[in-house]
DNA sequence: CCGTAATAGTTGATTTTGTAACTAACAACC
DNA sequence: GGTTGTTAGTTACAAAATCAACTATTACGG
């Protein structure tokens, strides 16, 4: 049983510390929309990434997305071999630079992108919903400030 | 090379997207702190995590620090015995209920704790210096609530 | 008390990640 | 046009997370 009145013998405050309370609200904010594209699709988060830049970008290559979305060239490699085995994109080497591929969703895969990409959108306006848009809006803003390389 | 201007062919936003955004604030801001603690004392999150809980709060066991900080079980008992074996913390089973283990930090432990507390707070207060501090304060609410169960 | 259920914590098997070394293709310089 | 350096992507191996099964102990119901 945890009792929220222990007495602490030191006074930081480990839920104010930004890094905990951002990786808790992360993990918890994460759990819902988890179960759906794990379920459902049997994918891990890298892979709804992926899907997701192909679904929004259209045809890239794995470099493009690993910049984009700040995933390591070997996360984006396997996360595309497992989406190719499943069909949800083809591959297709870049006939100008032979070390790329270009990658294209299938039919399953923007199939797959359209409805998780509207369990996502109203997932997320009832994580927004907990505040007011003004409140909600600067959160993005505080949030992407966090975010980037700084 | 990322082109920011690349037409979109689908309107989601995925840079908006709070379990997206959450996850890239706590990956970024996570950095910098582990690099400390892993460099400084080879520990990985989970274990500061412990550690930081037992300074704070004092002796306790490893089921009170899994609820409090939201850990599985599994998770804390390897973190246990890894500080346990680095003398950062004793164990001491509970005469009361031979199940449990009454964990205290060790003075190398309490050293490591308030050495990281202290980088801990200079590095949160630089976090929170990008924003106002009614800016500043607004965003740990706002996380707390989203890490909250609910 | 005795059998059954629950709890604290550990261990083992499997998956996933992270790091570094590798292959293949291109570029550029002399 | 051959050597050297770079880039895209893969693979191999080690580190870590996950999940389920396990041990030891306590709690409960009759």
């Amino acid at each position: 049983m945890t009792d929220p009145d222990r007495s602490q013998k030191d006074d930081f405050d480990l839920r104010a510390f930004l890094p905990f309370l951002l990786n808790q609200a992360a993990e918890e904010s994460s759990l819902a929309f988890q179960r759906v594209y794990k379920d459902r699709y049997g994918m891990l988060r890298t892979e709804w990434r992926v899907l997701f830049h192909l679904g929004i970008y259209g045809r890239m290559t794995a470099k493009e997305i690993g910049e984009r979305a700040r995933i390591h060239k070997t996360k984006v490699s396997r996360a595309v071999q497992r989406l190719a085995e499943r069909r949800f994109l083809t591959r297709a080497r870049d006939q100008r630079d032979r070390r790329c591929e270009q990658l294209e969703l299938t039919q399953a895969g923007r199939a797959a992108y359209a409805d998780l990409r509207s369990v996502a959108a109203r997932y997320d306006a009832d994580l927004a919903a907990r505040f007011t848009p003004q409140e909600a809006a600067l959160l993005r803003r505080m949030l992407r400030q966090l975010a980037g390389k700084g």
